[in-house]
DNA sequence: ATGAAAGCGCTAACAG
DNA sequence: CTGTTAGCGCTTTCAT
């Protein structure tokens, strides 16, 4: 090793004033570190790695960076990780399990200390590998009976049913829902959990069901926009609608507007998600905010905690959400 | 090694099965391949790096994911990088040279084949270290004389100048100029260079030089809009403002019309950048577009054209910007 | 307080 | 087509 030889000690040495520089002679200490500046020595990981079997490695994986809650879920991770000398290894599945998969099995590979997925739901294989690698898994962004190991999140489905408990307070009673597609929520088992949400509270409430309309995109902005506002135009007895995401709200309530319609007077509109486009869009939009910066900070001190040995009180963590009134409907009385 | 025992071969059988699985015999193959599919065998690419010198991760810098235009930029190499098989680490700078540096010393741990930063500021220690380690770099964000190896970005300076030469072709005349401050300036040069723009165009249009106020937290949308429309208030003389971002930008408009202001009929407003909340308030911003994502990919590309050994025609590579009108400035003529 | 030896898991280079 | 040897850079263990 360079350092060692340019310091004239051992390559133990170096290691020593790297990793423990109390164990080392004053004397010494000075002339190793001065080779390492001098030398612009950065100790290879990899090799540590190897050795130690720990990386320093975090694995976080998110279905896309394209929707703001989970870059935010990502700032959460970074800063959270970055306080104990964590790296981030980053994975975007683009909602697909099965590349969920793929990218879980190539990550594995840099032998992470600890894995952050989103969601629960993951292919059989997933689960085979993390269980082989055992390596500690937090699963983000919803609560359920099972989970792998650890979990930060909310009841999604009870997301679906406050909200719309809350537009029924408002006394809506003639419901549209702008879902995103069942091919999407085949793969996102969360937005299933939030319509399932939605229609328990409708028909706990005793009012007819909804009628349902999917978007094709349900991180497009306009295109959701135009296919609410021709739903709302071809069902007229309607008075509100939830919109599956907080993209298609704005976009709802923007093309609305461009249309003529006078947003909540003759059609009152709610989402789900809080990204500041929501509270922007003229009227704000109503809907169920989320803590998605939270949640990644709440995941990765879970994670942190179980890699530093200290005891965990609850594997299961509610972060909750909250109803969020803005322009878009009446307040409820 | 357990697979090699499992399957009754050597370890270097099991590397070629992997690696190259067409340089084994059928029967061998199948039968290796049997036992790394029943033990979950997922190779160690630690050992992998320390051996090949070649680590399959790049790393990506950026100063935050909290602002769209980094995430979907960070997406873009996600998804560039995904193609070739490379890992993603990602560091988040908080736009702080000093921080960026200290994130510099651990990743190059990890050994990346390649890393992308923001912009061109960095500190002497970070260029020694990157140079020190010899790993290709490419500089996003910004085009300059001068660059540490590659670079994917546009002119900022020309930002500033065009947007502005824009508005003076609207017709206005009297501008206020709502900048972040020159703490942020001097840890972000692009701002400094999009700044110099805005006073550059005034100059040559010999207009007297914008009034300038400076917000506290460049991406904070309530409290920039705030500012802004006190801003205006105290400015009765002026016929429209430059923001420095699209925040400031989006959050004026807004608050600016909470107020009863009209816009652009007694204030004008641009910006420069184009989160999608850009074009959703009322009116919607005139700005200047970048190409987040196209960035990213562009980035991604070119660091894995020359670490395949692929010819690189142009190391630095200007992906422009465009000039957005929207309801926030009226049509120049 | 420091060093020497060994081995983490992998693959390049060379047998056979 | 397959195996053996050696070594990547580091740290654990044991000696000095």
């Amino acid at each position: 090793m360079a350092v060692a030889k340019h310091a004239g000690v051992s390559a133990m040495t170096v290691s020593r004033v790297i990793n423990q520089p109390g164990k080392v002679a004053e004397a010494t200490r000075k002339k190793v570190q001065a080779a390492v500046d001098i030398l612009g020595y950065v100790p290879n990981l990899a090799a540590n790695t190897l050795r130690r079997e720990r990386s320093g490695v975090i694995v976080a994986m998110v279905p896309t960076l394209e929707n703001s809650v989970f870059s935010d879920t990502v700032q959460g991770i970074s800063n959270a990780s970055e306080l104990e000398g964590c790296q981030l290894l980053l994975g975007c599945s683009s909602y697909s399990p099965e590349r969920e998969e793929k990218l879980i099995r190539a990550l594995l590979g840099h032998r992470p200390d600890g894995i952050i997925l989103t969601g629960t739901l993951h292919t059989a294989e997933t689960r085979k590998l993390l269980e082989t690698a055992s390596v500690p898994v937090v699963e983000m962004w919803d609560i359920a009976a099972d989970h792998i190991d650890m979990a930060v999140g909310f009841d999604n489905h009870g997301a679906g049913y406050e909200i719309t408990e809350h537009m029924i307070a408002c006394g809506y009673k003639a419901f549209g829902y702008i879902a995103t597609s069942p091919e999407h929520e085949a793969h996102e088992n969360r937005a299933t959990k939030r319509s399932n949400g939605i229609y328990a509270a409708i028909a706990k409430a005793n009012i007819t069901p909804p009628v349902r309309q999917n978007v094709r995109d349900p991180l497009d902005i306009a295109g959701s926009g135009k296919i609410a506002a021709d739903f709302v135009t071809q069902n007229p007895d309607l008075d509100a609608i939830i919109c599956a995401n907080e993209i298609i709200g704005v976009g709802a309530i923007a093309e609305l507007r461009n249309r003529g319609w006078q947003v909540p007077e003759q059609i009152a509109v709610c989402g789900i998600g809080d990204a500041n486009i929501a509270a922007l869009v003229t009227p704000g939009l109503t809907t169920v905010q989320f803590h998605g910066q939270e949640i990644g900070k709440r995941a990765a001190e879970l994670l942190l905690k179980r890699l530093n040995g200290q005891p965990i009180a609850d594997k299961k963590l509610n972060v909750g959400f909250k109803i969020v009134c803005r322009g878009s409907t009446t307040k409820a009385n």
